[in-house]
DNA sequence: GCGACAG
DNA sequence: ATCTTGTCGC
């Protein structure tokens, strides 16, 4: 599997700026529905003293709709926060656990956005291009843009606009909560996207494969394990 | 200058 | 993201 690193993650912040635009051109934003079974979803989170982080990648089965193999990958934290600059922090870790999947992914959501980006091209969309695979990018909270009223009813969305053009989708996954965020990240139309994070939907406000892998770091955080394939 | 700001 | 307990509501 692609375990290389294209380019390196040890930049400055004004680089990092500079190599997101030059990379947003490779975005592919079209991409419709072809058979899919295995959808991987990513996640970080950090230890307390924020020195390291770890990344999840799960592979999910919709037929079987259960989690058919992850990998965990623990890496020191060597990128600042910077709102716009969330990959340059969070891809390598994730880079990394993915490169391990013995299963190719037709699909990877990422916990963050793609499209919804000052420079449209957030982590779901860097992940794609290297991966050269189908991302969609499915955050909790607005990075840039505004919607209007999402109606209460599981499937609803509307467009997420930044200044009049659309950049993603506020989407409805569960009543009674704050919708998601959903945009393209490669290789995928925005209706493909929602699409996807809806069919993988199982009644809580995250699509199953993005909160599996939630649950994974959460509890790996203080803990020790890699990985496993669990039966 | 001031406020906003994925995780 | 992380630090934190219980609590009100669907």
């Amino acid at each position: 599997m692609n375990s290389a690193v294209p380019h390196p993650w040890t930049l400055t912040p004004r680089e990092a700026i500079a190599l997101q635009k030059e990379l947003a051109s490779q975005v592919q934003v079209t991409g419709k529905l072809s058979h899919c079974r295995y959808v991987a979803g990513a996640d970080v989170a950090y230890t307390r003293s924020q020195q390291r982080l770890v990344a999840a990648v799960v592979l999910w089965d919709i037929q079987l709709s259960r989690i058919t193999e992850y990998h965990l990958e623990k890496q020191p934290v060597e990128f600042p926060y910077v709102p716009g600059l969330l990959s340059f922090r969070e891809s390598p870790a994730v880079f990394a656990a993915f490169g391990r999947l013995s299963t190719r992914p037709d699909l990877l959501i990422v916990d963050g956005h793609g499209y919804a980006h000052p420079r449209r091209f957030g982590i779901a969309c860097h992940l794609g291009v290297l991966l050269d695979i189908p991302t969609i990018g499915c955050a909790k909270s607005i990075l840039v843009g505004e919607h209007q009223p999402v109606p209460d009813c599981v499937g609803a969305w509307v467009p997420l606009l930044d200044h009049g053009t659309v950049i993603g989708a506020a989407v409805r996954t569960r009543l009674h909560v704050r919708p998601v965020y959903v945009s393209i990240g490669h290789k995928r139309d925005l209706e493909e996207a929602i699409r996807w994070i809806l069919q993988c939907s199982r009644g809580c406000r995250l699509p199953e494969p993005t909160r599996q892998a939630h649950i994974l770091v959460t509890e790996a955080r203080q803990s020790g394990s890699q990985s496993k394939k669990p039966n």
